[in-house]
DNA sequence: TTTCCAAATGAGAATAATTCCTATTGACAA
DNA sequence: TTGTCAATAGGAATTATTCTCATTTGGAAA
């Protein structure tokens, strides 16, 4: 852990908050979360600072979910599964879109590649019952 | 051509606008460029008949560009390249996703997989002049 | 034709996620 | 202490989208 003064207490908390859980949350979600340590800190905060880790490339984002956006603190590609009813975004480990593809898209489309997503949606298991 | 009643005429002239671009235009759009035939045209309408199209499957969207959602006449499973300096979108029919991947991540989310999207991002040849 | 009804619409208000603005604060250097 | 600058809070502003409701429309019944 590196030594931060206090300055960057909260801008650190956001990050942390975001890299220990796996639920893909929303900026909302980690403001309600945070705020149980940090009761002082401000939405507009947690927005500026993802948007910041955003363009530094530290987290990336999914897009958005029912119009909702939901963040990842995992920046290496991987696979999402999206349940349409509740929402909830699960990794798939087991599927990986192979290298090959990357560069017959950029071939494709005539530009760079930067990054690849490739998201299944449907009904959860819960949400099926 | 169905025989549709003049009932319908705004309606089909919406769908028709996104059945005839393969741009993945935004909602404006679409309503910007229905306008040119029907100008009484209003923006609730666009907005009220594409998300009426997407309940019965007649269009998908491709999510949100920059914070708006774009749409698209083909709901076959297809891949698409996002430039995310311009914002343009384009489909890469070259590119498939193999058939097995889908019910790889039925089996490893435990859930019904509708549908599978994968999208590459990055710079397009144009933004890269 | 005239009347009636339900679907479709226009216009603008309302909503909600996100961004912007400005005064304030903390850290550090001079 | 004083000056500076980045980080922040809080709330206002923005903007894509949805909602409300009065009105229009086409079609069918009378």
């Amino acid at each position: 852990m590196e030594t931060r003064t206090k300055h960057f207490r909260k801008r650190d908390a956001i990050l942390t908050c975001l890299q220990s859980t796996d639920t893909h949350p929303s900026a909302e979600w980690i403001y309600e979360n945070v705020r149980q340590e940090i009761p002082d800190i401000s939405l507009a905060t947690v927005y500026r600072n993802l948007s910041l880790f955003k363009e530094q490339g530290m987290i990336s984002s999914l897009g958005t979910v029912k119009g909702i956006e939901r963040f990842d603190a995992n920046t290496a590609p991987h696979v999402h599964y999206i349940c349409t009813s509740c929402g909830d975004v699960v990794d798939l480990p087991q599927i990986t879109v192979p290298e090959e593809m990357n560069s017959a898209a950029a071939h494709a489309s005539g530009g760079r590649v930067d990054c690849c997503q490739l998201t299944f949606t449907g009904i959860c298991g819960n949400c099926r019952e």
